[in-house]
DNA sequence: GGGTAATTCCTGCATTTGCATGATGCGGCA
DNA sequence: TGCCGCATCATGCAAATGCAGGAATTACCC
């Protein structure tokens, strides 16, 4: 196999460039000259084409995830890892909307973060199961959503077609259409699934329904209990 | 180091006597009894204390899922990897927040999931990350995001404290209460952020700020371009 | 067959909502 | 000082919505 092509920006010199030293010693890595910042980023991004990036987050939002953006355009098919210091949840979940594949916190060992970059490399991904587990639970809003599934399990399928509708913000007239009944229909099922969910109003369902995982664009898959 | 003991479980049989007998051959795991169905599975790990438990998905949500449950309450420390035929995302998302820490696709080969069951005894994760910025894509629910996002960000700090009470459920006596202001002038902003948003309906509104990330219960803290 | 549940349709009525429009006060900015 | 954006309040009206009923058809289970 060819050697991996990394490139390390960071703005502490003395940081990046003792990780540089210690990732030349590996013989399977091909450390590129050391980025400072942005400019310096995408110059050698652009010149040397890297497998891999290892990009600081304390560049800054601006920078950090602004550059991620640049880069992705420039060479698609780098994959690129974060080395942060912070557990920002906000951050990772950005930077991987970005097309990042690893989050590693400073404070793990080199070792470890070499192994990031040869899994990264093999088209792995790296990110702390903890933190992941974290992430879920929020994105998915904890555990009220057991409970906002049990009351929607108890909707009949045409009721969640209807709250599905619902939720990707279309009309009473709109819904009809959608499911090819009446008007009249598509009102009693919202008044049937009201009731059934307890609740007073189309906007109260779809808060509802969101936090159960429903989602726009989402194929009706609620597992039956 | 210790060895890290192993607990495979699985209904096929001929499969898992097979994966059993390979995982023998590495020196540092110590692959314990395989069990074939969820009593067994207790029953192994609550007599030797696997440090990994190898879950196969095809147990059924059922019982792959319930296993979870009951087998973190009796192992807090036991770390879980599925082992899966399906890319089902959901099931991968329940499984995460139910603890699992690894999601090893039946596709692979033996030295990978080996090499997957060393990093996490370990401490480690592993998600595919294709799999993985998949879901997250999913979860907050893609690139419309940033769409969503710049036409949130024209709106008021006011005007959005009423989006997020509406997100919430609330209606619009409540949230003028929330608010402490007139019913009128929370109708007021109502209309406002409707246009701004290019919407027609609270419906549509709250379909469109949950696709921009905000979520009931969440403080308003949409990043400002 | 009888009971139960789901789906489909309908009506009437009070309230809410979407929409248009206007007005006031406050703070920043040229 | 005048202008502009924001927040605050208000009113009128047509349409939609929540709520309370009734009713017919189909399907499934005991």
């Amino acid at each position: 196999m060819n050697q991996t092509r990394v490139l390390i920006v960071d703005d502490h010199r003395l940081f990046v460039e003792m990780l540089a030293a210690r990732l030349t010693m590996e013989p399977d890595l091909d450390v590129l000259p050391v980025a400072h910042d942005v400019a310096g980023l995408l110059a050698v991004a652009k010149a040397r084409r890297p497998d891999v990036v290892v990009l600081d987050m304390t560049l800054g939002p601006a920078s950090g995830l602004g550059a991620l953006d640049r880069l992705t355009e420039l060479c698609p098919d780098t994959r690129i890892i974060f080395l942060t210091a912070s557990d920002d949840m906000t951050l990772l979940v950005q930077a991987i909307r970005l097309g990042a594949v690893g989050w590693v916190p400073k404070s793990v060992g080199a070792d470890r973060l070499i192994k990031v970059i040869r899994t990264v490399a093999q088209g792995g991904g790296f990110i702390p199961s903890r933190l992941l587990a974290d992430l879920l639970r929020r994105l998915t809003s904890g555990d009220e959503v057991a409970e906002a599934e049990h009351r929607l399990a108890s909707l009949t399928q045409r009721e969640r077609q209807v709250l599905t509708c619902m939720v990707e913000g279309l009309g009473r007239s709109e819904i009809a259409q959608h499911l090819g009944v009446s008007v009249n229909t598509a009102r009693t099922h919202t008044q049937n699934l009201l009731a059934k969910l307890d609740v007073h109003s189309g906007l109260e369902a779809i808060s509802l329904a969101m936090r159960a995982g429903l989602r726009p664009t989402m194929a009706v898959s609620v597992p039956h209990a």
